[in-house]
DNA sequence: TAGTCTATCTATAAATC
DNA sequence: TGATTTATAGATAGACT
């Protein structure tokens, strides 16, 4: 779309690869909002350059909202369940517990553990109700012990 | 980009949202590959038809990897610090732990919850390292505890 | 390093198959 | 419905600031 047509592999010269970027940035960010309220959709994008600079966008609900049914659906459709093998990544649970495990180094409050200690308890019970694990269960009965005694 | 220009609000004929979605959808997944060959860069892009149906595109490296910067970055950047207020949303630790419970729902063997131990261990122990929370501590111990006698 | 300016290329709205 | 065609709006490469 421009004076000439372009071919899609990595851009050498590093001045125009990132003037294209920033374009390039731009435009889909606009198209994203552009669909979302056009079609009534949910969309997430999220862009870091090379140099590590963020630029996102989310319609209406939240990015998490969108991003917990990734794994959901293509668990749930037999034709997607081989997506990893095509190429394309989803969300695993592994991969979600990292993501925790790094926004637990930014806990820097008190506070902040309290808000985790309750927030695992909802993660037990929902696994509990799951998969009856002794483990689990045993868990649970200690966390809510420690809630009590606010030791 | 067609024979007239379009407004960006809700399209509301049900059959031209339809086949609206289904052009821009395709052409912005294949916008944000372009953008991630060209410049090199990171991107991950989720949509969610208005009936529920997922399509979802992450240059190399793994989805979460790269959301995992979305919010470190927005709590080091002072501009960025009120997103929240300026309409764009951002992935919140509670929102984290959201999915995590999501995603536990689908787990539905013993094995899933022992791995969710291991994770769980490896949380604790940041967090630890970083908030020196006793009840943190405490739970610690008892995870190891638990993993140790593999009842 | 981010805007402006065209020329030109691409995406897509509407029509048709 | 989905695929193809056509006309046109929109995006952007390259040059300049």
């Amino acid at each position: 779309m421009g004076r000439r047509k372009v071919e899609i592999k990595r851009i050498e010269d590093k001045i125009s690869r990132q003037v294209t970027f920033c374009k390039r940035r731009n435009g889909l960010l606009e198209k994203a909002r552009q669909l979302s309220i056009l079609c009534e959709s949910s969309v997430a994008l999220v862009i870091v350059s090379s140099t590590g600079k963020l630029y996102s966008f989310s319609s209406g609900e939240s990015m998490a909202k969108i991003l917990s049914r990734v794994e959901i659906q293509q668990a749930d459709d037999p034709e997607t369940s081989d997506l990893a093998e095509k190429g394309m990544n989803y969300l695993s649970q592994k991969e979600l517990l990292e993501i925790v495990q790094c926004k637990l180094e930014e806990a820097k409050s008190d506070n902040a553990s309290i808000d985790f200690l309750k927030s695992l308890e909802e993660q037990l019970k929902t696994a509990l109700s799951v998969t009856r694990d002794r483990k689990t269960e045993l868990m649970m009965d200690f966390v809510k012990t420690l809630q009590e005694k606010e030791c």
